[in-house]
DNA sequence: CAGTGCCTCAAACGTATGTTTCAAACAGAC
DNA sequence: GTCTGTTTGAAACATACGTTTGAGGCACTG
């Protein structure tokens, strides 16, 4: 064929394998063997593993980019000037997500943990690419979660959006083996979808808190 | 001297450069040089990179776990039969974290990052460790949870749960970097005294949100 | 002082990694 | 068919890793 497969033979392959094991516990031989091209290909295709990295990365995040920006343009007309709330902004952002067209039926999970890894494992060049190529549709997400929060000080919100991707990438990072877990133990199953649908609404209430800094709450009779 | 010190500082070398780089990114040559050990000594005293990990782990979390015991007996004595309340929880977790001896100035963020490693970087052997050695305590925090929201179902909780872990572990984690990029932007220092003051609410009140599940919150007037 | 147990050291071992090489196979144009 | 640029193939390369080895040092006992 005129465009090789190899090349999206590699992505895929990379893809799951380093959602499922992190990025230097793949090795090379390993994604290779996984989409059966020669050990070559990757170094010819793509120069490098990091390279390969951010290939992986970016056949994901520039479509979802795309659709993000869009997402966000459509909400910011609807609401005619207003800003918009709170849950109205992180559901343009989940609902994008999920609605990207999915490759396999792991889909968005294995793009989630990947997010996640990207996050947790300090793989420098991972940051700083991510940061060159995708920073205005985070920056135009931070404005609106800025509009969205007037009640808060600057440092409040700048933790508790902290504790927010916090929760959305340790969560998405780890969510095949706690769908496991949770399958085993309650016999429940659960798609990217409904973690979604669950994280939304605690993110929400905790963007929302009273600040009531009740550190010293002991001594005092325990509330029902 | 009768114990070597070589033991502790190979488990504090290992420690830091543990927590900046992952557990695979990590090699024992950096390990042994940074404490300014022989190459050898790692499997001399320990046996193995693995069994290293795992006492890195056990040095802080030992310890730490009795300390939590004695304060959930405090907090239940103190409830007189009455089951503590969400807060209460919370902050005797935090408070018995955060009041550890600490061995440097970094204390307690650099451990809280490893717990974070632990739980994403999937290295199977450390998971079961942790499940192994550690379970009581982990076991007792669950059900002081359970206790404390008996509104919500065993998934809803399940979920929340993993929602506070990952804020908790993510925030504390990156504590350090994100502490500079606050001093540098708004001026402001920040303890991890202080950042736990500010987790425990948005975790409060994210666990006790309303499932409202208002996943199509669009077409509806924006509400300011 | 000889001997014993614990520890350190430099060096090496075997294996796995990312990358490079270069010849062979292939496709399309003339 | 022949030429040309692109892609694949098997093999090798250099390097880094975790681990092992065996000689040496050091403190203590008898």
């Amino acid at each position: 064929m005129a465009q090789s497969d190899t090349v999206d033979r590699i992505l895929d392959a990379a893809e799951e394998l380093f959602a499922d094991r992190g990025f230097s516990e793949t090795s090379l031989r390993m994604i290779t063997s996984k989409a059966k091209v020669n050990l070559a290909a990757v170094n010819y295709h793509f120069g490098s593993k990091n390279a390969l990295i951010h290939a992986v990365f970016a056949r994901f995040l520039t479509p979802f980019s795309a659709t993000l920006e869009t997402a966000f343009d459509e909400l910011e007309e609807r609401c005619e000037g207003n800003p918009p709330t709170l849950n109205q902004t992180l559901w343009a952002l989940t609902e994008s997500a999920v609605r990207m067209p999915q490759r396999t039926d792991k889909g968005i999970s294995i793009f989630m943990r990947l997010l996640g890894l990207a996050y947790t494992q300090s793989q420098g060049h991972l940051r700083k690419f991510l940061e060159q190529e995708y920073s205005e549709p985070f920056s135009r997400f931070m404005r609106l979660l800025k509009e969205a929060t007037p009640q808060l000080s600057a440092v409040d919100r700048y933790w508790r959006i902290q504790f927010m991707l916090g929760a959305t990438a340790f969560t998405m990072s780890s969510s095949d083996a706690l769908r496991d877990i949770l399958e085993n133990k309650l016999g429940v199953e659960t798609s990217v979808q409904e973690i979604a649908a669950r994280l939304v609404p605690f993110l929400a209430a905790g963007m929302q808190a009273e600040d009531t800094m009740l550190m010293p709450s002991f001594g005092q009779a325990p509330v029902a």
